[in-house]
DNA sequence: GTCACACTTTAACTTTCTTTAACAGTAAGA
DNA sequence: TCTTACTGTTAAAGAAAGTTAAAGTGTGAC
């Protein structure tokens, strides 16, 4: 176990014991409830640090949950899960004070990601924060920092252009898929975003063009890989 | 070899021989069994690190092969195989421990991008692809960066110039079976995507003529030979 | 509050990649 | 020889991706 305990919230059991044997074996102490007044009644008992909460469920939604638990713990992440093309589930979600959501369906890999970002971000920097870094080519990348460095010359990253180096090195030498990078990074993966992220592409190409053996290629169709 | 060694349960021979011999050019140790009861006496025997294993089979279903092989190893990566539209199955598949599914038709290079996914998520740090390249005559192929060099000038390849260009290197000197290389590469072995291969094979035999000892040769009705 | 600034998205235009089409040439069997 | 399926080649059409600039959006300083 790595200590970290979170609630999940799913009426779909299918979906639920998915999740819950998924984040288990990922070494996260991992509570289900079937529906939001269990998971409500459970929640001052167990010191969760994390909850993912399906919006759609009967009796309590994860809106109103949400709500609940913010009331009694102002500062715990939360995740949503939502449906596709809920796009008022998700503004109402963001009202009621989520951290972050991921729309169905998602891949388990994705739904990983969100959480250790979302642990990133929200645990204090004493605690667990391994920084990592990755070397590109003549290149290093410190994700936390968000630094991009050469030899004595450091840039510093935005956020989404950190994500998304982020992703290709963990892809390292293999196919990033657009759609997984934009429902990780920009959580829909509608057109729009998908121009956004071309330009983000064009952006990291030109901070790693100093290192002539670093590429990022185009798999047409498909996604990118990050050679070096 | 990679070290890595999949147990394959496939009832369907043909696919189950082109995914023996992908996986294995792959650089992964495949066995392949074409029943569930033959896989599950095999699994203790060999000490696999992935299996991959069809839903639907005679004698022991993929489900229940993987129940019963999760009882030995709890841990052990499985993918699922399975027709399109058997969400049953699937929901079946994620009950009984999937780690990942992927429905049929699938390009071999999808079922590879899963499998180093799967890895990836399982064993750390990242196993990278280390970067294959062939020599052809006077030509020299990085089958990663998709750069075809000779001499002093290089050339970038296109994704699927360069996947046609590597099946052919891997059985250099022999025979490309036409329906593998489709089946590989485009998935599905239809008219239209047989004349878009004959379209790539074209261009790369115009990126080779530089080197007049190199050819891409015809066998009628079967498929393509390189020769150097 | 509003101004300035950094960040992200949208837009417009260009280039590249893949597939489809059209037509020509070739091998093999009836 | 003649027919038919297979292959070769080139051009075109359509979709995906590359690039640059402009327009939004939010955030902190004052």
């Amino acid at each position: 176990m790595n200590n970290i305990s979170i609630l999940l919230a799913e009426d779909d059991n299918n979906l639920g014991l998915l999740l819950r044997n998924y984040l288990t074996a990922k070494n996260y102490e991992t509570a289900l409830f079937i529906n939001g007044n269990l998971a409500f009644e459970a929640f001052p008992t167990g010191s969760f640090d994390l909850c993912i909460l399906d919006i759609m469920m009967p009796e309590m939604d994860g809106i109103k949950l949400a709500r609940e638990i913010r009331l009694l713990n102002p500062d715990i992440p939360i995740i949503f899960l939502t449906a596709k093309n809920q796009k008022e589930d998700i503004i109402d979600g963001f009202k009621s004070g989520a951290d972050d959501y991921i729309t169905k369906p998602f891949s388990m890999e994705e739904l990983l990601y969100r959480i250790e970002a979302i642990l990133r971000r929200t645990t204090s920097p004493a605690v667990n924060r391994k920084s990592e870094s990755y070397s590109i080519g003549g290149y290093s990348f410190d994700t936390l920092k968000q630094m991009l460095a050469f030899n004595d010359q450091t840039i510093k990253l935005t956020t989404k252009e950190s994500e998304l180096l982020e992703l290709l090195c963990r892809h390292g030498n293999e196919i990033l898929e657009r759609n997984f990078a934009l429902k990780t990074i920009w959580i829909d993966d509608n057109y729009f975003n998908a121009r956004s992220m071309d330009v983000y592409i064009t952006r990291l190409r030109k901070y790693l063009k100093k290192d002539p053996s670093v590429k990022i290629l185009n798999v047409h169709g498909r996604g990118y890989k990050l050679i070096s």
